[in-house]
DNA sequence: AGCAATACATACTTTTTTGTATGTAACATA
DNA sequence: TATGTTACATACAAAAAAGTATGTATTGCT
């Protein structure tokens, strides 16, 4: 009685559990996002879209992502550098998730404003 | 040349933000998914289902998942004390979206298992 | 009186994540 | 020869999240 968990159950834990180990860090769901929106960017069109990411994040943030193979990374062999970032096939299968959570804090936000007496 | 976003794509990166602040937790999304899986359940019940989160967490958790009316908390007067925890409609609306990175979890665990040199 | 059941609370420590500040490489151009 | 451009690296510090251990309240039952 102590474990009544299944094995289906169990590898549904760990696969919610395994998705969000990927997607997780604070700025992972927003570089996916605006490469789905802008397609192929280099590393400083990146910086530059999201100005509260410093440069450390967004490198680290980066390689997680390309280490699980969600973007791909294209490298010119030039001076000054050239880097290109966008989407792998396995990235662009999360963003219909990624776009229903972005419409649920769409509407949560404006529901919160809504119900804000300050905002009145 | 700075700053050459507009202010609906302002909006979008803050949903997506919003969005993750409130089921980015380690736990957040194992335990609306549980709730979604099992209806209605009480406190010792969630701590059974997930034996790996303290009870402290699990308080943590759930006060947080109250807080942003994600699920309903109910109380019962009685000795020893009985809470029953559910899935709020807003909380409910997320479903969707846990449901598909738990498909896409699963479609990911199954290929690196296939391309795992040790596991064959 | 002592114990069990249930749902927590709380002080404190450890771990993880994020941020700050500064530095580097390579070449083209002034 | 100095400067600009681009895409980072790295040491260190701060903050946030998570974990450990222990305690509490109430009441029925033995």
């Amino acid at each position: 009685m102590k474990n009544n968990l299944n094995i289906t159950e169990n590898i549904q834990i760990c696969a919610v559990d395994f998705a969000f180990k990927r997607i997780g860090g604070k700025y992972k769901a927003r570089i996916l996002w605006y490469l789905f929106l802008k397609g192929v960017l280099r590393y400083g069109e990146l910086s530059r879209t999201m100005p509260d990411i410093t440069t450390k994040m967004l490198t680290q943030t980066l390689r997680e992502l390309e280490e699980d193979k969600l973007i791909n990374r294209k490298v010119y062999q030039v001076v000054p550098p050239k880097v290109e970032y966008s989407l792998s096939e396995t990235g662009y299968e999360l963003i219909p998730f990624i776009e229903h959570l972005h419409n649920w804090g769409k509407k949560q936000i404006a529901k919160e404003i809504e119900e804000c007496e300050v905002c009145k």
